[in-house]
DNA sequence: CTGTTCTCCTGTGGGC
DNA sequence: TGCCCACAGGAGAACA
């Protein structure tokens, strides 16, 4: 499951892509979350890749004529991979660049949560992207920001920072990492959090993401960087996957309960 | 508008 | 060892 870090560390990952021109586009799937757009050999084919940008766990990669906004779903990985790399059972499509490398741009999804779509348009203002809210290290994404923002939801505050229109990049694992250093639960209705505490949970966000940013990190067992090197931030989590494990700071055992059908772990003594 | 539930999919692991 | 099945989850769609 890519979180944001994961994906901004996959994109630093492919600029080594930039400026090379598109060889060839080959689909073995179409099938992603939406269907991936047929035309697109015939649409790349000698096209360059001009940039390569992120906003929440959306990739954009940019050519003259058009983006593909790219999203990794749950297990989707991209990778740098060559003509000897051999294609495995979910390497669903190919982008191949000429040059002497040959580097191909490969699209790997065991389950196909993720989606590939082209646009000719303004990636910024197409409808998977326009109404995200805010970077989570963006200055936009403050105490007052979550505060305005919260004040009316009923919804617990776990599902509210999830929420990609509230602010972007805040998966399950780390909805409850953040939460746990905020020592904030994970149930309490948005509303009801004070200020006070709304600001730890801004702030425990930001730490949380761009402390696995910082280590180039995953917290998954199955996500690995473009050049198919393991995450190492996978065994750091303090309560996440932790149920009847003592909290590390005070011994009492993690609690699990079931939030908007996903799971959610938190210390009630640490946590109020 | 808000909040809740459903949905897509395959790999993994526990129970027997 | 093999079979069955619950579970995992991003986030849009559909629904109340």
């Amino acid at each position: 499951m890519p979180e944001l870090p994961e994906v901004e560390i996959t994109r630093l990952g492919l600029m080594p892509l930039i400026n090379h021109k598109v060889s060839q586009v080959v689909i073995r799937n179409s099938s992603l979350r939406w269907p991936v757009n047929l035309a697109l050999n015939s649409i790349l084919k000698d096209m360059p890749l001009v940039g390569l940008q992120r906003r929440g766990k959306y990739i954009f990669a940019s050519f003259p004529i058009g983006t593909l906004i790219i999203h990794l779903g749950m297990s989707g990985r991209l990778c740098i991979a060559s003509k000897k790399s051999a294609v495995q059972k979910h390497d669903h499509v190919d982008i191949i660049f000429n040059g002497p490398e040959n580097k191909i741009l490969r699209y790997r999804d065991p389950r196909r949560f993720g989606s590939i779509t082209w646009t000719e348009d303004d990636p910024y203002q197409h409808k998977l992207i326009m109404s995200l809210g805010p970077e989570p290290l963006d200055n936009e994404f403050s105490a007052d920001y979550l505060y305005e923002k919260l004040r009316n939801k009923s919804v617990c505050i776990k599902n509210a920072i999830m929420n990609s229109h509230v602010v972007v990049g805040v998966g399950n694992i780390y909805a409850s990492e953040s939460l746990f250093q905020a020592r904030v639960q994970p149930h309490r209705p948005a509303h009801k959090i004070s200020k006070d505490e709304i600001k730890s949970i801004v702030d425990a966000i930001k730490d949380v993401i761009e402390n696995a940013i910082n280590k180039g990190g995953s917290t998954l067992n199955d996500f690995f960087d473009v050049d198919g090197k393991s995450g190492y931030f996978q065994n750091e989590h303090h309560v996440y996957a932790r149920k009847g494990m003592p909290c590390y700071l005070c011994d009492h055992p993690i609690l699990q309960i079931t939030l908007g059908q996903r799971s959610s772990f938190y210390c009630k003594n640490c946590q109020k």
